[in-house]
DNA sequence: ATAGGGTTAG
């Protein structure tokens, strides 16, 4: 029995026979023999029993260390590979070990850690070999964002003379296109250097992967002409080259040429693998294109007979993504259900699956299965509560996952600071804004956009302003984010400017920007302005206005009183009007006191959102200003009966990082008393100056009214009042409201502002309100 | 016993 038939073990059962007879039989074990067997649990992946037997032998040798150390950095356990090597004295080390140590670092990211240990090998004297090389060229790609950092050991290489060897040189070409893709260097010039590589090599030396990285190198730094001309040239067909090339135009947006390599591919009989179909399910699953990206999934089923455990994986989690983002979540969890083999990349795709239709509860369930959690996990959870409006629980995640050890990244930072916006809290923005600079994430550029929207939504857009100008690179988000900060502050001129000079700058406006400047002259009466870049939308930008843009038209028409125009829009529209079209109507019409259009409009708001609160309020209260009792008494019958619950109003203020929130009437704050007894006193002043308390609002008011007086206390009202007793003279007061602003409060806010000469700013659920000496931003329009 | 190329989740 020897070492050769050992090295036909493929069995687990036949191993254990062996294993039994050497320890039955008395047999002295050979040190070959149990390496083999070390082997041979390594590669079953039961590492645990392999490193059993390992440490039963009573002087391992350097090929048993090498076996298991390779094992555990295959395994991903950086930690028990540097361990075993640690202990491992030198007369037992020998340059294949540290290249097995160099590799596990490098396959562990830790680009430093390898370079450390490969400088620390030819100190004691270990000669590097091509194996040496090509690892530690494999860890500096990791790491090397200047052009010397290449060059130091491109220059090693050329005296050791092994550069002619297939592996270093690739590796070497591979460590000039990462070094190409650093923010710091001339991509250009990196990529020449590793061009010059690859040309220069002879044409034997150049093998399946060193076209690859090259193809591949040309793709990442955004050069696809270049990347297909040397597709193209080649002669022998590379399905990993064409995969890289797929991938390359996926990423950049280019669908079509996606599709054609694809068709070509096929036509060819290159073989399609798993990384080529993930490609394209994904330019399916970003264009929209629900019909290829079914017909691919038909495709793989018909087609492919055997699949390989990765192939399963990597295809149906691309699939997961597809199903979601075309809106069929069923299907999505359907093959997420079925799928022998999760990993991390099913589960986040699944959650974020969930977070982006909206549906927290599955995603919060989903995120407590999870069996691992990545640093994505965590982002995709934080910032999908911050959209759905939990900022609370989405700042309590962030703390969590920072107590969990993790360091947060500059997506979970931009989710951090996106809950903040939610819950106006400042002092919590502020706090992570510094962090962030502490940090150096204060260049990225989903934190300067999240802090734009943080900064204006919690009133402060001087800030939000400085953010936007000192980022380092913007995107449409960012424009779009500092256009609608101004919009809804009402800054409406400010923001045509903004979007003029965003147009100066080439930057293309899409379907959101034109959302917020439509937004945006609603808000500051711009009729003329608003109607032209309703048109401009089509017929420059070749962007179709959807239902959302038309009904901002329709609400800039109402707001300005002009029912006819907005009455032809809503006749001229290629839809039948929908819910948002009615609340633009309704809107205006309250403010112009249109009671038939208005009354008109939220009945059929009614059927169509039977569960909408306001809707009945406005109507209950249009019938009882025409003084029609019974028409009243028909609505909020239908209303209980319906079991339609008002939102309770509330309203919030954040004192020295404190968060206090008042409601109607408020008996629950602890110094609720001290806050009616001093807005007694600045009613009082206010009187002189000309207040009279509007009881319109408190009479229609169907909570209210069953308190049969006219004195109910609005909780924004105690919010303010609270903020004057208590932020210190001179800082601005700034409240949140989850509804809209009661029209008496606004009037008393602005005799507030005077009489106690501050800047009061109030969020409600659709805009700002600055009320300063007596009269507010909004100028009585919202 | 050790090395180099392509994919999917924000």
């Amino acid at each position: 029995m020897g070492n050769r038939y050992l090295a036909q073990l493929t069995h687990t059962s036949l191993a254990r026979a062996v294993h039994a007879h050497i320890v039955t039989s008395g047999f002295k074990s050979f040190p070959l023999i149990i390496n083999r067997l070390i082997d041979h649990y390594c590669k079953s992946s039961n590492i645990p029993y392999a490193r059993h037997l390992f440490d039963k032998i009573p002087k391992p040798d350097i090929v048993a260390t090498t076996t298991l150390l390779s094992a555990y950095s295959v395994a991903g356990n950086i930690k028990l590979a540097h361990q075993l090597f640690k202990v491992t004295p030198l007369t037992i080390r020998d340059t294949v070990s540290y290249n097995a140590m160099i590799t596990a670092f490098s396959h562990s990211h830790d680009g430093h850690a390898a370079l450390q240990l490969f400088i620390q090998m030819k100190r004691l004297g270990f000669v590097p070999d091509p194996f040496t090389f090509s690892s530690v060229l494999g860890a500096l790609s990791l790491i090397a964002d200047e052009e010397r950092h290449c060059q130091q050991l491109h220059c090693e290489v050329v005296k050791r003379g092994v550069l002619s060897v297939p592996s270093v040189l690739n590796a070497l070409m591979s460590c000039y296109v990462c070094c190409a893709s650093s923010p710091l260097v001339d991509s250009c010039l990196l990529m020449a250097a590793a061009r010059k590589l690859f040309d220069e090599a002879s044409t034997s030396l150049r093998d399946e992967p060193s076209w690859t990285t090259i193809i591949a190198g040309y793709v990442r730094n955004g050069d696809l002409v270049a990347a297909r001309k040397l597709l193209d040239g080649m002669t022998n067909h590379i399905a990993v080259a064409w995969n890289a090339m797929i991938s390359g135009y996926v990423h950049r947006g280019f669908y079509e040429e996606a599709f054609d390599l694809l068709r070509r591919m096929h036509s060819l009989g290159i073989q399609l693998d798993e990384y080529t179909y993930t490609s394209v399910i994904s330019a399916a699953s970003n264009a929209g294109l629900f019909y290829i990206g079914s017909q691919v999934h038909a495709y793989v089923l018909r087609t492919v007979v055997k699949p390989s455990q990765h192939f399963v994986l990597s295809v149906n989690n691309a699939l997961i993504t597809f199903y979601t983002k075309c809106g069929k979540l069923v299907e999505a969890k359907r093959i997420f259900d079925k799928m022998p083999v999760k990993d991390l990349v099913s589960w986040n795709a699944i959650l974020s699956g969930y977070v982006n239709a909206r549906c927290i509860e599955e995603a919060n369930t989903i995120f407590r299965e999870m069996p691992e959690r990545s640093l994505l996990t965590w982002t995709v959870m934080i910032s999908g509560l911050a959209q759905n409006g939990f900022g609370e629980e989405g700042l309590k995640l962030f703390n969590q996952m920072k107590l969990e050890g993790l360091d947060p990244c500059d997506y979970a930072y931009a989710g951090a600071i996106a809950s903040c916006s939610v819950l106006g809290s400042l002092d919590n923005g502020q706090q992570l804004h510094s962090q962030i600079i502490r940090l150096g994430h204060d260049s990225s550029l989903s934190v300067g956009n999240a802090l734009i929207t943080m900064y204006a939504r919690c009133g402060l857009v001087e800030a939000a302003d400085t953010v936007f100008l000192t980022m380092p690179y913007v995107d449409s988000v960012s424009w779009n984010a500092m256009i609608a900060a101004l919009a809804q502050h009402g800054h409406g001129v400010r923001a045509i400017q903004l979007y003029e000079q965003m147009l100066k700058e080439d930057i293309l406006p899409d379907r959101i920007t034109f959302l917020t400047i439509l937004s945006a002259c609603s808000h500051a009466g711009l009729v003329k302005e608003g109607r032209h870049y309703f048109d401009t939308m089509r017929a420059h930008y070749g962007i179709t206005p959807e239902e959302d843009h038309y009904s901002r038209l329709i609400d800039l028409f109402c707001r300005a009183g002009m029912f006819s125009e907005a009455k032809t829009v809503t006749e001229s529209m290629p839809f039948e009007p929908s819910a948002p079209i009615w609340e633009a109507l309704l809107s205006g019409c309250r403010i112009h006191g249109n009671m038939e259009l208005g009354i008109k409009a939220a009945e059929q708001l009614l059927k169509l959102l039977p569960q909408q609160d306001g809707t009945y309020i406005s109507l209950s209260n249009m019938y009882a200003t025409l003084g029609q009792w019974d028409e009243v008494a028909r609505v909020r019958k239908l209303m209980r009966e319906r079991g339609v619950k008002k939102e309770p109003g509330c309203s919030w203020i954040e004192v020295e990082n404190m968060v206090h929130v008042f409601l109607v009437d408020d008996a629950v704050h602890p110094e609720v008393h001290a806050v009616y007894k001093y807005l007694e006193q600045l009613v009082h002043e206010m009187r002189k100056l000309g207040y009279v308390p509007d009881t319109k609002y408190v009479l229609h008011d169907m909570e209210s009214e069953q308190k049969e007086n006219a004195l109910s206390t609005h909780s924004e009202k105690l919010a303010v009042v609270y903020g004057i007793m208590k932020i210190p003279l001179g800082a601005t007061i700034r409240v949140f409201k989850n509804l809209r602003i009661c029209g008496d409060c606004h009037n008393a806010f602005k005799f507030i502002s005077k009489v106690v000469d501050r800047e009061i700013i109030v969020r409600d659920r659709k805009r700002f309100h600055h009320f300063r000496n007596g009269e507010c931003s909004c100028g009585n329009y919202w």
